[in-house]
RNA sequence: GGGCCUGUAGCUCAGUUGGUCAGAGCGCACGCCUGAUAAGCGUGAGGUCGGCCGUUCAAAUCGGCCCAGGCCCA
């Protein structure tokens, strides 16, 4: 029986665990940085340097995260912790948008819940009520944020509904105002009869929807074309209740047309034998078909354009619908469906304003904001227009000209308010614009800053550009309570409006003492100054479009504040915001300072489950953040992110997230593995490179390779890459290899002996290293590594990256090496035959011979690879390797004959050697047991 | 329907300007170790490179169509 030499052996002892409970340790990790103030520390630490600034797109402040808002915070806090640990200043301010409709709705429920109606509520105290909800979220998404381990300036964030930003926000407008690309025109805009609003696009969802079809006869009363004589022009349409506001028909110029007369119709058809239609070409069995007529005889046939100059009648004609309806010629006309002809109505679509703006056709005010008729429809008014199509309907069918050819029904898609859930119309109503094609031209600035822009992935231009080049008039304005106003006068009588810097000078600063509520408590007079009536002024209380609001605040945040920079180094948003933030903060800045207000944009895909497709309750695909936290923890969230190509879409489901955590596990236990074995390491104990084996040399080498790869991957935010790749070194050269070869010397040499202080002198350099590497991204994990190695005091989080000297590259040794390897491969190879078949177990019982080539031996000569191989022993020949030797088909020229070790087992390394002391000891650990004596 | 984009082993990713095996890490299977131990080491099995059709002597890599999916519009 030998002596237990256990305690003489220096294994790993760190209070770093293996098991990293993160859900409970992570707490604890952002109390310690809250007492150090890291977040001002980092400011007072790195005055001076360079700033990177990532201004943060402020997220909506209602309801709790969710992954999508998780996945962009945390990239955006590991872009600025890896810019800072280059060596950047990074400032980070998050921010809130707070104004808009979702808050606004949410109280206005409030009141409906109470049978009150908004309307009847001051709005100050309307406003208030909206304030205090955002406040609320804020708080409740500030701790969130905190949690998934993003650091900022969470004491003084931004917000869109500070009263320095309303008045900042203003004051953007007034630019605007001031230069005269701010004007009041009219635009059909998708109007909520419920919300009483216009909304914006993204207000907007799309549903299946129900609507009464009607196919409608206008009589020709004027025509070039002698045929027509007599005949009628036949629209269809799916909003009956738009009829009343017809003011023209549409034809398409280059489609054929065909005027038939009806010789035969069915039972119950509307049509008249002997009447005469105009139909398109195509569509004329269609329409037959709709309208149960039989049989048609051609009377003639022509283009499109052949119609112009054609005057029709309004089916209601007499009743207070005297005026003519030109035929007009529309781009938009197709033969897909309908009849080739289209109803306009100026006050009610889209192509319809724009083709009656071209032509100067009336924009009747058809339809109050609750979707009643006005007094300008005759014969209607006060009807809801929801109500209105069976009333326009009997109308049609009661008119003397028998105007119903026909009717249906038609399932389609239609456009709906995303919060009432109701159908929307589209209105034509006064709204304020900003001038995309003015005279300051705010088209081209913007494209050109595309071009000036970095976008990460380059396909973004792309993206933003096609937009911008399509965009029209900007509208800024909403019918709502909840934001900044559009605070500007209208002259009454002449309908210009008022640009005078005073004025708005005067109503910035209301607002930045009291807020914007103060353009509704404040006397206009306030604003107007001695010198103007305010008689003679229209008070606006439109509101701005919040996308304003988040557009501004690269001015109201940026260059207000003096740790930040105008313009931004990096906007880092999701792929919607192309539309979104990415848009409008580029056509605030285009058309306020002339180019973008950042250098870059890097955006990032959405959250999908594993199978690529979006996240919804009805598939129950989801992962809650909150879960995700509860059972894995930040770190492994964040690890997640870094994994993942980001540009795209980026799947996470639970598989994705084990592997995650199995990829932690590894990097975990590669700092546990440096600390446990750098116990008691000191400075005295350092060894120069070049004091060092080459196996240590080789490490500092991979170091050197490392480097540069995390330096180019964090200035391309090109983490899956750093990440596999650190993964893949922490996994393939350290634990499969450098830790394994080198167990032997830190367990068992002495402890001063050369071998072992080289060694670990390198593992002192990779942790050092790696933490800092890894600090980015495991925030939580390296700040605990770091304080088991260094103490509370410290913060891996206020270093930078290690410098890696050149001198540690040497390609020649790496190019040694990779060959070195391969022939360890071969012994690894053959020992796991020998494993199979039972003859040894450890590697350690083995005495391979390696048979080489001239120049391999050459190349091994002066490195032991029974050492690499952790054999006990091994010898080399150049002797032709036996047939049955093993080889490996991508090693050439490398063959092994596995043979056991003889000798006996040294009690204490486990070596087997020729000869043993009395107490079983090797010479090396007879040497080490000695000092080990001494020194206890 | 339009614009931008994506589809390589179970998972996450590499695959330069088309021409040596289509690779890595993780997972998995099997084995070893028991002095990194709810760890560590080794070996191995997994891919019609979404599908089809083309261009080419040669395509995961070029073109077209289709399928699936995402974002933004309509």
């Amino acid at each position: 029986m030998t002596q237990d030499f256990r305690q003489t052996v220096a294994l790993p002892q760190t209070s770093f665990p293996m098991k990293a409970n993160l859900p409970r340790r992570e707490p604890e990790i952002l109390k310690r940085w809250e007492g150090l103030d890291l977040y001002r520390r980092l400011r007072a630490d790195s005055a001076g340097r360079g700033k990177f600034i990532l201004h943060d797109g402020p997220p909506y402040a209602n309801g709790h995260l969710h992954m999508g808002t998780a996945l962009n915070k945390i990239l955006k806090d590991v872009v600025n912790r890896s810019q800072q640990m280059l060596g950047k200043d990074a400032a980070y301010v998050p921010g809130w948008d707070c104004h808009g409709l979702p808050i606004e709705w949410h109280i206005e429920q409030q009141y409906r819940k109470k049978g009150k109606d908004k309307d009847q509520v001051p709005i100050q105290a309307f406003r208030r009520q909206c304030r205090e909800f955002a406040d609320k979220w804020i708080g409740v998404q500030k701790e969130e944020f905190k949690r998934l381990g993003v650091l900022g300036d969470w004491d003084a964030p931004y917000t869109t509904m500070s009263y320095d930003a309303e008045a900042g926000i203003f004051e953007e407008l007034a630019k605007f105002l001031m230069k005269g690309s701010l004007y009041r025109g009219h635009k059909s805009v998708m109007w909520s009869v419920v919300e009483k609003t216009a909304l914006a696009e993204a207000e907007v969802e799309y549903h299946d929807h129900t609507s009464h079809t009607i196919w409608v006869r206008f009589p020709v009363v004027e025509t070039s074309v002698p045929e027509l004589q007599q005949a009628s022009v036949v629209i269809w349409t799916t909003t009956p209740w738009t009829m009343p506001a017809n003011r023209a028909v549409a034809f398409g110029e280059e489609v054929d047309y065909r005027l038939v007369e009806v010789t035969h119709a069915s039972e119950g058809s509307l049509a008249r034998e002997g009447e005469r239609l105009v139909l398109a070409d195509e569509l004329v069995g269609d329409v037959c078909a709709a309208a149960k007529i039989d049989e048609v005889r051609t009377v003639a046939r022509f283009k499109g354009k052949d119609l112009a100059g054609t005057v029709l009648a309004h089916p209601f004609r007499g009743r207070g619908y005297d005026y003519d309806v030109p035929m007009l010629a529309g781009e938009f006309v197709t033969t897909e469906q309908g009849t080739g002809l289209v109803h306009i109505a100026p006050s009610h679509g889209e192509d319809d304003f724009v083709l009656g703006a071209r032509h100067g056709l009336d924009v009747p005010d058809t339809v109050a904001e609750d979707g009643r008729y006005t007094a300008a429809v005759p014969g209607f008014e006060g009807v809801h227009v929801f109500e209105a199509h069976e009333p326009v309907i009997q109308a049609l069918e009661a008119s003397g000209a028998l105007a119903l050819l026909s009717r249906g029904q038609m399932v389609h898609s239609y456009p709906h308010s995303w919060r009432s859930k109701a159908p929307l119309i589209f209105r034509a109503t006064p709204q304020w614009f900003i001038a995309m094609d003015g005279e300051d031209r705010l088209r081209d600035t913007a494209l050109r800053a595309i071009e000036a822009t970095r976008f990460v992935p380059a396909s973004g231009a792309n993206r933003i550009r096609g937009m911008v080049e399509s965009r029209p008039d900007w509208c800024v304005s909403r019918q709502r309570a909840w934001g900044v106003p559009i605070a500007v006068f209208v002259h009454k009588a002449s309908g210009e409006v008022l640009r005078d810097a005073e004025v708005c000078a005067r109503i910035a600063d209301a607002f930045r003492a009291e807020g914007a509520d103060a353009w509704w408590t404040r006397d206009p007079a306030d604003f107007l100054g001695p010198d103007r009536d305010p008689a003679d002024y229209e008070q606006v209380t439109d509101i701005l479009d919040v996308w304003f609001d988040s557009g501004s605040t690269h001015a109201t945040v940026l260059e207000q504040r003096p740790e930040l920079q105008w313009p931004a180094s990096l906007y880092l948003e999701g792929s919607d915001q192309h539309r979104g933030w990415f848009q409008s903060s580029l056509m605030e800045s285009c058309g306020t300072r002339g180019r973008a207000p950042y250098d870059a944009v890097l955006t990032h895909g959405f959250v999908v489950d594993p199978l690529g497709r979006k996240m919804s309750k009805s598939l129950g695909n989801g992962i809650e953040v909150q879960d995700l936290l509860k059972q894995y923890g930040a770190d492994i969230a964040r690890l997640w992110v870094v994994s993942a190509d980001f540009t795209e879409d980026i799947r996470i489901g639970d598989e994705i997230l084990k592997r995650q955590a199995d990829a932690y596990r590894r990097l975990r236990n590669t700092l546990r593995f440096l600390l446990g074995n750098l116990d008691g390491f000191g400075p005295a104990e350092r060894v120069e490179p070049a004091e060092m084996p080459e196996l240590e040399r080789w490490v500092l080498h991979r170091l050197s390779e490392l480097d540069r790869l995390v330096h180019d991957g964090n200035a391309a935010f090109d983490y899956d890459r750093l990440y596999q790749a650190l993964t893949t070194f922490c996994a393939n050269d350290l634990s499969a290899f450098y830790f394994d070869v080198r167990k032997d010397a830190l367990y068992c040499d002495p402890l001063d002996g050369a071998r072992r202080r080289a060694a670990r002198t390198v593992l002192d350099i990779l942790f050092d290293t790696l933490v800092r590497w890894l600090a980015p991204v495991l925030a939580f994990t390296c700040d605990e590594a770091w304080t088991s190695r260094h103490g509370e005091g410290d913060c891996v989080h206020l270093q930078r990256f290690r410098e890696v000297p050149a001198a540690w590259r040497d390609d020649a040794l790496a190019a040694k090496w990779a060959r070195v390897r391969d022939i360890r491969r071969v012994i690894t190879g053959a020992l796991e035959v020998e494993r199979r078949d039972k003859r040894i177990g450890a590697s350690l019982e083995a005495r391979p011979t390696v048979h080489l080539g001239a120049d391999d031996l050459t190349l091994v000569a002066d490195l032991d690879l029974a050492e690499l191989a952790i054999t006990s022993g091994i010898a080399l020949t150049d002797a032709a390797a036996p047939a049955d030797a093993f080889r490996l088909d991508d090693v050439e020229g490398v063959a092994v004959v596995p043979a056991r070790a003889g000798g006996e087992r040294c009690a204490r390394c486990w070596q087997q050697v020729d000869e043993l002391s009395a107490e079983g000891l090797c010479e090396r650990c007879e040497a080490a047991v000695a000092a080990w004596r001494a020194a206890a």
